[in-house]
RNA sequence: GGCCCUAUCGUCUAAUGGUUAGGACAGCGCUCUUUCAAGGCGUAAAUACGGGUUCGAUUCCCGUUAGGGUCACCA
């Protein structure tokens, strides 16, 4: 039989970290089994659904390459439902009540209960093996505000259902909803899943993560420059490993490695240094061409030529770990070479060195200089490097740097004169000469 | 509070009866670079507590403590 698993968001919120993880883990497990990975939209909730959230569910899934094989929306089941709530009716497994409504005591309203003996209703969880929970005290639970309008629980338990889920792998907070939703099941007739109940991600301080303090939704790690396939590794590794010492997984060795029962038991925290360094791990492997594109992105704003900004990546790319760095490289100024005129304060110049021998140093790079064609760093380097070592390396290359940048902390001073260019360089170099002189 | 679940370095975790308790991130140190990063090398750091069982417990059992989940006419 061909597995079926499925993630069921409810579309009141941006696409959460939480989701996101869920929704790996049912993917990872449905791809390995040569299974489906079933997307339902849960919007019962008719207040707090929202479109532009619904949209943003799909949205983030593609971005971290989750797309889902099918796709249902809860709202379309409406039919389904009330026949279901009905038949139940009829057999007299559940009752229609009229009661004071909970939000309006004032007012009679006519809810859908279901009939519950009770008793201790057990199950086996992938995860966490056998649970027993005791559904005495749920009583005769409400499953529908009326007969057409089926509540969380009774939803869940037809459409999974119906879209013939075998596999439900689910966030931890639904462990105690599970009996319920195994009470309804058997009042319908239906076959039961196997259920697999995933621990949950903590803040820092381990309580629950929560949008006020933290960054929870996907589109706002995918705002800050992570990317997609580092924030998937990472949310893999975060209650679940391989058993061996392996961190860093391609989507298929992901797909390979992974053992659903392998799954830890207890909450995970969300560490985002770690997010960080595994952000870093894949910038790394990117092409040029690749993190080029990505770092000019990221240079819209600042005012240089195409040429200028494509030589920058060079000086950028390995110092940054997110690509949102690129703003606050920005931000601080640290970038700022390359446009406005810089300002060296004479003091600084010379470095550690008399200001004659600065000056005599500078005046020797400009020949090697104006010998070159300014390709790439290395050559710069190859054309200075033999007179810096035998002039003693710092004499030569301070003031050579300082004097491209202006600068107390920069990229070394070969990258920084093939951003700048061979004129630029060579005007810098002849300016920072004439400072010393005077 | 009832019920359910969980408990190894600060964090993510490995080791299920016998290990110098391993790795990774973060930290710290050294190195490379006369800048800042990145890189390389190294270092410190844990079995929550108390009882059992056992020749021997991180590992099995019980209790305590702590944390989490859930107890809706939300999902």
């Amino acid at each position: 039989m061909q597995i079926r698993t499925r993630i069921a968001p409810s579309p009141t919120g941006f696409f959460h970290l939480g989701t996101a993880r869920t929704a790996l883990f049912n993917w990872l497990y449905a791809r390995q089994q040569q299974g489906v990975f079933v997307l339902r939209i849960e919007d019962t909730d008719k207040e707090r659904s929202k479109a532009d959230f619904q949209s943003d569910i799909q949205t983030q899934l593609e971005w971290l390459k989750l797309v889902p094989d099918e796709v249902y929306v809860q709202s379309q089941n409406q039919k389904r439902h009330t026949a279901l709530l009905e038949s139940l009716v009829a057999s007299d497994r559940a009752y229609i009540s009229r009661e004071p409504s909970k939000e309006d005591p004032t007012k009679i309203v006519a809810v859908v209960r279901l009939r519950n003996r009770g008793g201790l209703v057990t199950f086996r969880d992938l995860i966490r093996g056998e649970v027993a929970v005791d559904t005495t005290d749920l009583g005769d639970f409400v499953i529908a505000r009326t007969m057409d309008d089926p509540l969380f629980h009774f939803a869940v338990v037809v459409d999974d259902a119906d879209e013939q889920i075998t596999h439900v792998i689910r966030g931890e907070d639904h462990v105690s909803n599970t009996p319920r939703q195994i009470l309804i099941q058997e009042a319908l007739g239906f076959e039961r899943p196997i259920y697999a109940h995933l621990p949950l991600i903590l803040a820092p301080d381990r309580t629950k993560l929560s949008k006020r303090k933290h960054a929870t939704s996907v589109r706002d790690f995918r705002a800050r420059g992570y990317l997609p396939d580092a924030f998937v590794n990472f949310i893999a590794l975060l209650g679940w490993n391989p058993g061996t010492e392996q961190e860093i997984f391609s989507r298929e060795e992901l797909v390979a490695a992974f053992n659903i029962e392998a799954i830890q038991k207890g909450g995970a925290v969300f560490n985002e240094d770690k997010l960080r360094w595994f952000n870093r791990m894949y910038l790394n492997a990117l092409t040029l061409e690749e993190v080029t594109t990505l770092i000019l992105e990221q240079l819209v704003d600042i005012s240089a030529t195409e040429g200028e900004k494509q030589r920058l990546v060079r000086a950028i790319r390995d110092r940054i770990v997110v690509l949102d760095d690129v703003k606050h490289m920005i931000a601080a100024h640290e970038l700022q070479f390359v446009t406005d005129a810089i300002v060296l304060d004479p003091a600084r110049l010379p470095g550690k060195q008399s200001v004659g021998e600065a000056r005599k140093h500078l005046s020797e790079l400009i020949p090697c200089l104006e010998k070159i064609a300014f390709n790439s760093p290395e050559e710069i380097k190859d054309a200075l490097w033999s007179y810096a070592e035998n002039n003693g390396r710092g004499n030569v290359l301070w003031p050579m740097r300082y004097a491209l940048t202006g600068q107390e902390k920069s990229p070394d001073p070969f990258t920084v004169a093939y951003v700048l260019g061979k004129e630029k360089t060579l005007a810098r170099v002849r300016g920072a000469i004439g400072i010393l002189e005077s």
